[in-house]
DNA sequence: CAGCATCCTCGTGGATACTG
DNA sequence: CAGTATCCACGAGGATGCTG
């Protein structure tokens, strides 16, 4: 395991301090590319699927999820809305309340979204099997 | 293993060192999360998609992808190799050829991501205006 | 309650050099 | 060709404090 060094010892390379990396980004116009650098956060897909429970206020997606931060529910909510996955409203009273619930564009990717969720659970046991097995192979 | 500290300042703020953190891991028998923490990475996903086409050697898939980086693709197949969608064929000749391709798991995974595609192209166009949309009411 | 602002840590992954 | 080993930039996201 990189232990890192830490040091970078006092003789040391006569390595350039690295110029700005430049990135490709030839790929940008790939859909599913797109729609996976969305999905493929930490809360997103999660976020949805509670939702596809129904609409649901701020506090009790919060607790629904538990081990989101609050800065991070809010952040993915909103980019969630952005693209039109989530609709929010805002009920005025004292002290305020929110509710988001999924737009109908929200819920068409229900369905595909779970196929995988089905795919998941079928098939975790042959994953986690899989896994002892190649980990085995090479300690053992 | 986060050696790390190095810097931190020389003056600096009153602030303490920060504790460490706990993670919360009440999550880790949920499927879906333990099946997106490994499709949701930067590549797994899109290598699928290209194995999908047929068995291919190291190099092709660096071509076929192109701006993944050498070290994420060996690291990216080794470990749908450990989770067993991907297997690994070498061939002793010389110079070294290795193949991969898609195991029945991984083939089983290609139905529900295809769902998944398939959304993503139909509905790019709704989530691109949906944005812009939104970010006009932001900044309009 | 439903956020916003700030700071800081750490994991992901790119760049590069080297090997069998 | 198909990797391994190192170094390091950067952005995701947790912790915490404050606000309407």
């Amino acid at each position: 395991m990189p232990v890192k060094k830490a040091v970078q010892g006092s003789m040391v390379t006569s390595r350039e301090p690295r110029p700005p990396r430049v990135l490709n980004e030839a790929h940008e116009d790939c859909a599913i590319r797109r729609v996976l650098d969305r999905l493929g956060d930490k809360w997103s897909y999660l976020l949805i699927l509670k939702l596809a429970k129904g609409p649901q206020r701020f506090g009790e997606l919060r607790r629904a999820v538990d081990d989101i931060s609050q800065r991070m529910l809010t952040e993915t909510l909103r980019s969630l809305q952005r693209d039109g996955l989530v609709a929010r409203t805002v009920y005025p009273t004292t002290p305020p309340s929110v509710e988001y619930r999924l737009t109908a564009l929200g819920q068409s990717l229900l369905e595909p979204m779970q196929g995988l969720v089905a795919w998941a659970d079928r098939q975790l046991p042959a994953i986690v099997s899989a896994r002892a097995t190649f980990d085995q192979a090479k300690c053992g």
